[in-house]
DNA sequence: GAGGCGATGTACCGTACGGTACGGTACACC
DNA sequence: GGTGTACCGTACCGTACGGTACATCGCCTC
């Protein structure tokens, strides 16, 4: 995979410019706007940006792959593991993955890569899979894996399990939010989402060894009813 | 909530065969066919197009309303219920909803509504929310609730639990289909992924009286590692 | 069979966009 | 000072699309 400092060199500071504009762009009006319009908000002609990025959608991949390489999702690097440690690193890599979804920017990009993969005119999506979702798999299946050779977790297939747990944090928050329905979730409404994910997860993959410090509460929701 | 007859009233059987073709336009080629490709298509006139539909919004709005009504997702109607019937009913609405958002149709109409929402133009994301999430929401929710009153569940809040159940059920594969990402699961797999999701929530929410027939077994991913 | 009506097919208009070409300018290097 | 390069701004071209106007045709009614 490349890495992100490589992405960030392979764009003049200039051009990053122009990508942040496009970002901005998208944001702003979906992926509706036109080259005219991108080279006069960046104040830069139409045929730099063609001898740029070649055509329209080079400069929607460029785009893509470079705000893509500033997202970092988690931050587990292999220190040692305890039942408490393992809660907080699932709900620190839960609650940037819902802050990352939630994200304005990550909304319009992933709206554009999704129409053109129904045009079926690039691999926009493939790029975003990668760079999102991939990307949090990378750091967090070493955390799941590292859980399991502690016995803190109990499971078989990392992929299986790591997207349960993307299932279990994101639900169908990402689908709503790219259909338009709002508001975005705030901070604290993430960090609730978050402990509950990282409750349940436990709950369901969790060993003994690791069990949960509110032993009699149940993880679904809150008080149960009985 | 218009009732899916009364949607179906509203178009004459020519107009649902325009319909037709609209909808297998948009899973062929996503939303970026002109009004002239679905005039020849339908053998129809442009002219004829504008009549019944006001513009080209007004089609793209009617071919989602008229598709969504079309679309049930589960069957529960208050029967009886045991523990054995309610993993049933799970297990059930859960293949029916993956089967519902795996189908190209599904996904062409997502996608559409996607780019609109981006471009903020009209609210089709709203209708295909409101058709899809929303209706299988207002069919699972009594069942959820009926199987807390019979002590088989225990929550509190129905709306949040039924969206552990959307999470568990479909995890990433919506926003990875829609990005392009295949194959789209066959029926083995939706049953088999089914079945895990109603094993996971009834392990996060299921009472002992409820409790599972497989005992011992891990409702994670199979075999257990230990 | 005459007339009305709804639908089809097509020609047309205005516009917006992707992409190209060209003139002008700032700056670096020789 | 001359030359090359990189960029900006803008005018331009071809195309495709949304939307409209109009001529024609089939069908139903009287």
């Amino acid at each position: 995979m490349t890495s992100a400092t490589a992405i960030k060199d392979d764009f003049t500071s200039r051009q990053q410019e122009v990508l942040e504009v496009v970002l901005q762009l998208m944001v702003d009006e979906g992926d509706g706007f036109s080259l005219a319009r991108v080279a006069r908000a960046a104040s830069c002609s139409k045929e730099t940006l063609y001898k740029w990025f070649g055509d329209r959608d080079g400069l929607l991949t460029a785009t893509v792959r470079w705000q893509a390489s500033r997202v970092h999702a988690g931050d587990y690097s292999g220190g040692p593991l305890d039942g408490d440690r393992l809660r907080s690193h699932l709900e620190n890599f839960a609650a940037n993955w819902l802050s990352v979804i939630s994200s304005p920017t990550s909304i319009a990009l992933n709206r554009v890569a999704v129409g053109q993969a129904g045009s079926g005119k690039s691999r926009l999506g493939t790029i975003v899979l990668a760079n999102g979702r991939m990307a949090v798999a990378d750091r967090l299946k070493p955390l799941l894996d590292a859980g399991r050779a502690t016995g803190l977790l109990a499971f078989d297939d990392t992929e299986e399990v790591f997207r349960t747990f993307l299932g279990l944090v994101g639900r169908d928050v990402q689908i709503r939010l790219l259909l338009g329905e709002g508001p975005l979730p705030d901070n604290q409404k993430i960090a609730a989402d978050a402990k509950r994910a990282a409750d349940q997860f436990l709950a369901l993959f969790g060993t003994e060894e690791g069990g949960r410090p509110n032993t009699g509460e149940a993880v679904g929701s809150g008080r149960p009813a009985h």
